[in-house]
DNA sequence: GAGATTTGACCGAA
DNA sequence: TTCGGTCAAATCTC
């Protein structure tokens, strides 16, 4: 028993070293006139890297905490949905798109879902390029709600911190029988994927790396299978940006996917200028500085 | 025409 | 009063 974690705290130092060192390689690319390329590569392996440390963290945690029931609530009458939702569990997830797709549109977790509203949300950060975001967050419930009573619900919006990444926080749990999520049908790609529960993070989905995941209720109703983004979503790309219809999500370990996915990310027309879910006021003071941003 | 999306309005909680 | 979440009519797409 102590030989595993003994291999567990190795495993995770090791991490933990190659980030730092990738981290000081990255430094060093910072003052040279090197390609974005190769940055953007090194940034991609410090996070594939803290994301398995992390993740060995969280193997630790599931093993000592309650597991999460994983009945689903009884079916709903329509009257009181509402109620009936609100008290399901809520966790969030995060998951990581190639600069340049970054649309909720294009992010599947093989679930159907509708669009049934959207909202801009306050206190989004003001990014240091000159743009004011205002958040949007779009709401999405089950397509089988009506015909199935499915009370499953999820809001997607982009993260504060990195455009690249949409928080999706789901409610409830599939009780329709119609979604297609048996493996290898999600359209999300290997790349990178993270998942919290608390604030511990571990890997949910064997064939995923990090899926971020946070539990905010515990009632016990983890849809502990879902993981994805809806096919049918649609916040706007006002900027057009090449839509290769996948989402980004890294493999653990395998940092040739991470490379392979930056290298067509690199290789697209059009790369990390999207704001699907943002409406970017200019800055009147706001000097645009292209300097490696079409490069 | 059916189903999905958009968007302004409404409602409840803080 | 403000803001998040939902509703529902209008519009769009296939």
């Amino acid at each position: 028993m102590e030989d595993m974690e003994e291999r567990e705290q190795k495993c995770l130092i090791n991490e933990l070293l190659q980030g730092r060192e990738l981290a000081m390689q990255l430094q060093a690319h910072l003052n040279l006139p090197s390609c974005n390329e190769t940055r953007e590569l090194l940034l991609q392996k410090i996070q594939a890297s803290y994301d398995k440390a992390l993740s060995l963290l969280n193997y630790k945690a599931i093993g000592t905490s309650d597991t999460i029931d994983p009945q689903p609530q009884s079916l709903p009458v329509r009257d009181d949905a509402t109620v009936q939702i609100k008290s399901l569990a809520r966790w969030t997830q995060q998951v990581r798109v190639r600069p340049g797709t970054a649309t909720e549109g294009n992010l599947d977790d093989g679930f159907s879902w509708r669009k049934y509203g959207q909202k801009d949300i306050l206190g989004a950060k003001y990014p240091s390029y000159g743009f004011k975001w205002v958040t949007c967050r779009g709401y999405y419930r089950c397509t089988h709600r009506n015909v199935q009573g499915c009370l499953a619900t999820k809001q997607v919006q982009r993260s504060d911190d990195d455009p690249t990444i949409f928080d999706v926080a789901y409610r409830g749990r599939h009780t329709c029988s119609n979604n297609n999520q048996e493996q290898g049908t999600s359209t999300i790609e290997p790349y990178q994927q993270q998942q919290h529960i608390g604030n511990q993070t571990y890997p949910l989905f064997p064939n995923y790396l990090s899926l971020n995941r946070k539990v905010e209720n515990d009632v016990g109703d983890g849809n502990l299978e879902t993981g994805n983004l809806s096919p049918t979503s649609s916040c706007p790309n006002p900027m057009g940006v090449m839509n290769n219809g996948s989402t980004s999500v890294a493999i653990e370990s395998e940092f040739t996917e991470i490379i392979r996915a930056a290298t067509s990310a690199m290789n697209a027309p059009t790369v990390g200028l999207d704001f699907p879910f943002g409406n970017a006021e200019l800055d009147p003071n706001f000097t645009f500085d292209d300097h490696g941003f079409f490069s």
